[in-house]
RNA sequence: GCCGCUGUGGCUUAGAGGUAUAGCGAUUCCUUGGUAAGGAAUAGGUCGCGGGUUCAAUUCCCGUCAGCGGCUCCA
């Protein structure tokens, strides 16, 4: 069976001349139906067999796409033209008139025009995606022959484990891999339970980290001071990583011409994703990644083999995607990001291999550093069969370093330009996955870009080029951290950034104004050590102890040190640390001690001042 | 982009065909505090925006924008 469904504003028909020997009696010779689902039908010789299983199948696909459109009118429709090879008219009047009364009696509004005539009709198609849809009615014989064939075509999914073994998705089992499960579902199928709102969105607002900026297109955020501060220190801290990995840093044009030959090859493949601009009588894109400035730069570079593996970086503060608007979320997805890019340009696949495991443990190291730990993400790796089987043990490798399972797309062919592909995944509280870090062995864009390198014999070869993301979008990176501190809320404990990106690490709150001295004092012998700077603040508005220790903890205050007589006295101190796993809590603290424990916390990563006035009398509210 | 839901002072929200609640926050005053909200007063809103119906619209209708959920997508 054949069904072409039409979603319109209405369908309208009038019967004209007999079309077979013996049309159906019909005593309507016109009628009409508004905000319909039109599933025009045609039976075919096949349904005859089992016309009872032609019914459901075509009646659970019309009720699909009906519940889809949230349509509750449908008009069956007999439509020869379909097909080539129909069903006798007697059988196929009685697979209408069955289907008409299945729909029925799932509460449709359902009408059906009259078999065995032409007729005239009119019909209004909406046009959405999902308006036009055809669709293909087989036995399930055959069904699955073909659902077999389309497979091939595609690929496979599978879950690696450590011991090699590959495990069908549908049967594993996993047990102690809740996160994996969710992952791979949201992977290869599509996840429908039902979700809440995202859980970062409510967060970034309330820290005062992003907002939604309704002044500039979907996707496009605004900082404030501490969301600023925080994206900072991230972007400081990845940079450091790459360069101490080898990258060179670059900075590139965020805009191109849609024109230049190599880039508008690229560009027709994927028309409609990108932000145009046009500047006098040239048309421009912003860029989608740091690939195009690099490839560029990479072109026009003298490259000898001595230098490879040559790695260019450059984290693009823009990177721009025009997602579609209802693909949007808060800092999950946007359309204006910041992306750490590190390329490698490499001899051959040898060497492409050794880096792409470098650049694994970079990776991984990167992300944990951050507060990303290993049990916070998921690992998928996307490859060609070809590929997997000549190399089961490095990718077997690459499983053992992560530690768990992982899930594996297995290609029969080649679809993209890369034959080797690795990603971590953050699941979030709703359930949904996002890749953070990802790396891939692209064997095209050498070539398209003409980038050279001279061989060791004098050759002039194209190189395999890596493009690496340490931590995904930085926006990201913020996204997964609230959503992780969100999925410790819902356990009922308290949400805190890692020491090191807390805008305020210390809080002194006097027990009163006179004491404010005091707190002056404690800090600057708080932040005797030359190198590192603690972040602290004062709280020094006119408000109840009580409540400046609640404004603290909601604004999730690392530190906070109540200072009054006993302690200007004692010089003693006994802070609320908000992570008490590392901390004694029934200790009196020093000064120094309090110090030295911080610094402990926050060496090896990025130093910088605190983004707002110290005395929070002095602070504006850019939130509630 | 499609389908659906939502949109009320800076924030969170009540409400209804006759221009509207309350809490937080802000400001001022009182309180001078000891580990998650001390007290009082004042100011602040063309009820997202545009159009229509109506004697009258923030409320009903249409459109539009934004957010959310789902679909699709994620090079």
């Amino acid at each position: 069976m054949k069904l072409l469904l039409i979603h319109s504003d209405f369908i309208e028909y009038e019967v004209k001349d007999k079309a077979i020997k013996t049309p159906e009696d019909t005593s309507k010779k016109k009628d009409r139906l508004e905000e319909a689902l039109t599933a025009f039908t045609a039976v075919e010789k096949v349904d005859e067999k089992s016309p009872k299983q032609a019914v459901k199948q075509a009646v659970d696909e019309i009720i699909k796409t009906a519940e889809q459109l949230k349509v509750k009118n449908i008009m069956v429709y007999p439509y020869a033209h379909l097909s080539s090879n129909l069903a006798s008219p007697k059988k196929a009047q009685e697979i209408l008139i069955e289907m008409e009364y299945e729909l029925k009696q799932k509460n449709f509004n359902v009408k059906r025009s009259p078999f065995g005539w032409y007729k005239a009709f009119k019909i209004s198609c909406k046009g959405h995606p999902l308006s036009e849809l055809s669709r293909e009615i087989l036995p399930v014989k055959e069904e699955t022959e073909s659902l077999k064939k389309e497979r091939k075509l595609s690929s496979d999914w599978y879950i690696l484990t450590e011991d090699g073994n590959l495990h069908d998705v549908g049967k594993f089992n996993f047990k102690s891999h809740e996160n994996l499960k969710k992952f791979s579902f949201y992977e290869k199928e599509k996840s429908r339970a039902v979700k809440g709102e995202p859980a970062h969105v409510t967060l970034m607002k309330k820290l005062e980290i992003a907002d939604y900026e309704p002044a500039s297109d979907g996707g496009n955020m605004r900082f404030y001071p501490k969301g600023r501060f925080i994206k900072k220190l991230i972007e400081h801290y990845v940079t450091r990583r790459v360069v101490e990995y080898g990258g060179l840093e670059v900075e590139t044009p965020i805009m191109y011409d849609m024109q230049h030959p190599t880039l508008s090859e690229y560009l027709q493949r994927f028309p409609a994703r990108q932000y145009q601009i046009e500047s006098d009588k040239r048309n421009f894109f912003l860029r989608f990644a740091a690939c195009f400035g690099q490839f560029l730069m990479a072109h026009d570079a003298t490259i000898s083999y001595k230098d490879l593996p040559l790695k260019i970086y450059e984290l693009t503060k823009y990177s721009f995607r025009r997602e579609q608007s209802g693909e949007l979320t808060g800092l999950r997805r946007l359309r204006a990001f910041t992306m750490p890019d590190v390329h490698a340009f490499t001899s051959d696949l040898d060497m492409a291999m050794n880096e792409f495991k470098v650049r694994f443990d970079l990776s991984l190291s990167v992300l944990e550093n951050i507060g990303i730990e290993n049990n916070d993400i998921e690992m998928a790796l996307r490859t060609t069969k070809d590929f997997y089987e000549k190399n089961k043990n490095f990718i077997l490798d690459l499983v053992k370093k992560f530690g768990k399972p992982i899930l594996v797309e297995i290609w029969d062919e080649r679809i993209f330009y890369f034959i080797l592909k690795f990603e971590f995944n953050f699941v979030d509280l709703s359930e949904k996955a996002s890749a953070l870090s990802t790396d891939q062995i692209d064997i095209e864009n050498g070539e398209r870009y003409d980038i050279k390198f001279t061989d060791k014999d004098g050759t002039i070869k194209h190189p395999l080029i890596l493009h690496c993301s340490p931590s995904g979008a930085i926006e990201r990176v913020i996204y997964a951290l609230l959503e992780k501190e969100a999925i410790k809320m819902s356990k009922g404990e308290k949400p805190m950034l890692p020491l090191w990106l807390s805008p305020t690490q210390i809080r002194f709150i006097p027990v009163g104004d006179e004491y404010i001295k005091e707190c002056e004092n404690f800090s600057q012998e708080l932040n005797k050590n030359e190198i590192y700077k603690i972040r602290l603040d004062i709280d020094d508005r006119e408000e109840s102890v009580s409540k400046k220790i609640r404004d603290a903890e909601k604004e999730w205050i690392p530190i906070i040190v109540v200072i009054g007589e006993k302690e200007k006295n004692s010089k003693k101190f006994t802070p609320r640390f908000r992570d008490k796993s590392v901390v004694d809590i029934s200790k009196k603290y020093s000064m120094k001690e309090l110090s030295d424990l911080v610094i402990k916390n926050i060496k090896g990563y990025p130093q910088e001042p605190i983004p707002l006035p110290i005395y929070l009398s002095k602070r504006p509210k850019f939130k509630g």
